[in-house]
DNA sequence: CCGTGACCTTGATTTAGGTCAATGCCGCCA
DNA sequence: TGGCGGCATTGACCTAAATCAAGGTCACGG
């Protein structure tokens, strides 16, 4: 568990300038709401406004909802990164943790606000927006075309980018989602997440460790089942 | 067709402040590529660096390409509207017109740079982008979670709000893309799409006119076919 | 106004992934 | 350190949408 200075420090070091007078830095800082939350909690946000959140330390998931209690993960998110979890619309979206987390959570409006004139700030804010953009169409592409396997390959590739760590020439991660995240992510169940696990698996691709631990034992491979995009157009 | 002048002045009206010099708009305008594309070209873009295309008139798709010559739709745009278009990385993306179309291209780096200083146009950027992402999110959901009538119901009733007309009491479509290209942007194949027209034709909620037409008859039943979230969580 | 080709629709069949149903295993806590 | 509960895996079967295969129709050019 982090102090609230140690949050918001980090906080201001990655996404606020560092010519930010001290003022500016103390009405930023009291519009943070600490949230320090326990695995697997949804975060009660009013679902009346967007709000911007800071993963101080964790995982957390965005999702998004659908009738039937069909649940679709929109995007999972780790240390240092920033979030734009939206107000509800056609859908409602939710923010739960994966881990114990410290979060640092803001109204989206009032933050904007306050950053209206800071170009410095309003670069983050936008440097955010793009990169969840490109995710979320990296996404699009992978639910509305992908097989089975490819889904998970891509997501595994992703993973490994995001928080793999080298240990003797390998890369290993330590998921922090289950089973049931990682489909509703995919577009898919539990079930074919499994036989994929399983068929990557056999093939020597993936060495799995326990629940939550994967070898990458050949990225080259993974890559190539992932359905990415080889030659020029 | 559009002279520059009058698709430039649109696009500062729309998405410069008010307040810029006029030399500060020379900058932008000297930024600023028109391009006349006819119906159905792919924007010849440079893949190396990141785009920002105006859409004076016309109808365009952005695609992401995966291999097999697999493509999803990843967003549609229509006039007025300010669009990101990334550079290659793990897939490709085209941006290609759904009818004849007057366009503004600008290299995103040169148009941040000049922008990087001006909190206005920054703030119209980040409007664009968290615009786009919301749209991004939502077909997350409908690629993941969603069956082929839901999406395209959903498809339907976003189009009606971004393109439809009020003709009689009821609201008239005139999709400008193709069964392929609304195949490609729901994740599922023509026949699909087909085969979802005549469900809603036969249930009498709405009504094809030509190839291109549909009337809405009635938008309620269509959202209740959405899959949207009806209750409060 | 008519012909033609592209696009759309419809039907028959196949299949990837979903659903249903056990069984197995990890990891946490006593 | 052993037992328990929740998560993950595996297997049998089913179904929504894909694929394969004809037709039909719209819209544009002559």
């Amino acid at each position: 568990m982090m102090t609230f200075a140690e949050q918001f420090d980090r906080f201001a070091q990655l996404h606020l300038p560092a010519h930010l007078g001290d003022d500016a830095i103390l009405r930023f800082r009291s519009l943070a709401r600490p949230v320090d939350a326990a695995r697997d909690v949804a975060l009660g946000l009013d679902e009346g406004s967007d709000h911007l959140v800071f993963v101080s330390s964790g995982a957390i998931k965005l999702v998004a909802h659908a009738s039937a209690g069909r649940n679709q993960v929109v995007a999972f998110h780790f240390p240092d990164e920033l979030v734009v979890v939206p107000a509800r619309a056609e859908h409602s979206y939710t923010l739960s943790t994966l881990r114990k987390s410290d979060l640092l959570v803001f109204d989206y409006a009032s933050f904007a606000d306050l950053a209206r004139g800071d170009p410095a700030i309003l670069r983050s804010l936008l440097d955010t927006a793009r990169s969840s953009l490109s995710r979320s169409r990296e996404k699009s592409l992978t639910l509305g075309r992908k097989t089975a396997t490819e889904r998970l390959a891509s997501f595994l590739v992703g993973m490994a980018h995001r928080i793999g760590v080298e240990r003797e020439g390998l890369i290993f991660i330590d998921l922090p989602m289950s089973r049931r995240d990682i489909a509703d992510s995919l577009g898919l169940t539990i079930e074919t997440v499994s036989r994929q696990f399983t068929i990557l698996r056999d093939l020597g691709i993936v060495r799995t460790v326990g629940k939550s631990g994967v070898q990458l034992v050949d990225l080259r491979a993974l890559e190539a089942r992932a359905g990415y995009l080889t030659e020029a157009a």
